[in-house]
DNA sequence: TTAGGGTTACAG
DNA sequence: CTGTAACCCTAA
């Protein structure tokens, strides 16, 4: 009785994303001996690595929508059908995945049949209707620049990493920072929360209270940006313009997510979907905000229109296919 | 050694 | 009492 519990830290925290994000999931020893996390998790065993990541993983997952299906699922089970099972609604079996973003050569040979099993799933929808997105990769010239989009990502790195506020920067401080330097978008500051989180939960971050530090392991490749072509390079008077910028953005998070779950398992694919609900849903609700105001003007705004309905489609089919895994592998379970 | 199910301690 | 996080056990 002389370990009560013994509850992580956010630096150990911390140095375990980042352990699996240099070496990869399922790698508990070979972080263990990491020089560089040996020093902070030297009180930990790989099997705590493990069951850390794995609560992490589930908080992270179940944290952004889960919770509303759960009650759905729970809702939805009660009916007068006693001749099932006693499903439990508890956790279900889900794997810690690995947002290894490195070309490892060796990805998990282990080809998943979870993609037949979600075609199976009630919902008709699968993974691979992520092909609309095609399109939204050929009307991007519709902005009249084609410049390379900055994710998001990399304008919190920079804000953090130009704050150079020792102790971290918090949400007010990034939100400002890019909102200075950039022109940001009316919502930005649901899209920082939800990248924040997002990048928290990557290990790419590390969250202490209320300020946000770049994991010392991520190399910043930050500052080598030049001024304020990002976001968007034009005028913010006109709202035209306006739209467009939403749009590209917009694009940007599909073709992010996309092409991130393109070479990955189903497994990863689930989990990537299910973190690509939070920012669907904000990109959702842009675009659609976008299409509307494209119908509006009807004016020259029809490669604008159409990309919007686009996305729209685009980023409705990955949302749902994310849900459709997920409730899967919840009420399979059991 | 790891993945995953199960159990216990703690917080709400 | 319920949910969550740390801990434990075991098959592969």
């Amino acid at each position: 009785m002389g370990a009560p519990k013994q509850k992580w830290t956010a630096e150990e925290e911390a140095a375990l994303k980042a352990g699996v994000r240099k070496h990869g999931t399922g790698k508990w020893r070979t972080i263990l001996s990491d020089p560089e996390f040996s020093a902070i998790l030297h009180s930990r065993s790989n099997v705590d690595l493990k069951d850390k990541w794995r609560n992490i993983n589930v908080t992270a997952i179940w944290g952004s929508r889960q919770k509303a299906k759960l009650a759905l699922k729970k809702t939805s089970l009660t009916p007068k059908l006693d001749g099932r099972t006693p499903v439990i609604p508890k956790h279900d079996g889900r794997t810690p995945v690995t947002p290894k973003q490195d070309g490892r050569t060796q990805m998990t040979p282990k080809h998943d049949d979870n993609t037949i099993a979600l075609s199976t799933a009630p919902q008709n929808d699968e993974v691979v209707d992520a092909k609309p997105l095609a399109i939204s990769s050929g009307t991007m010239q519709a902005s009249g620049s084609k410049e390379p989009v900055a994710r998001l990502d990399k304008l919190i790195l920079e804000a953090i990493s130009n704050l150079k506020e020792p102790n971290g920067s918090d949400r007010a401080s990034i939100a400002s920072y890019i909102e200075d330097q950039y022109w940001a978008p009316a919502n930005l500051r649901k899209l920082l929360a939800t990248k924040l989180k997002f990048l928290s939960a990557n290990g790419t971050l590390i969250k202490a209270k209320h300020k946000y530090r770049i994991t010392p392991n991520t190399p910043v490749s930050v500052p080598k940006r030049s001024p304020k072509l990002l976001l968007e390079g034009r005028q913010k008077g006109s709202p035209k313009a306006q739209k467009k910028e939403i749009n590209i953005l917009t694009k940007s998070l599909v073709d992010a997510d996309l092409s991130r779950m393109r070479g990955m398992t189903a497994q990863e694919a689930a989990a990537a979907a299910a973190q690509a609900i939070a920012e669907a849903e904000v990109a959702i609700a842009e675009a659609e905000e976008a299409a509307r105001e494209a119908e509006r003007a009807e004016a020259e705004a029809e490669a604008a229109q159409v990309f919007a309905k686009a996305a729209i489609k685009a980023l409705k089919s990955i949302s749902t296919s994310a849900m459709s895994i997920i409730m899967l592998r919840a009420s399979c379970k059991s």
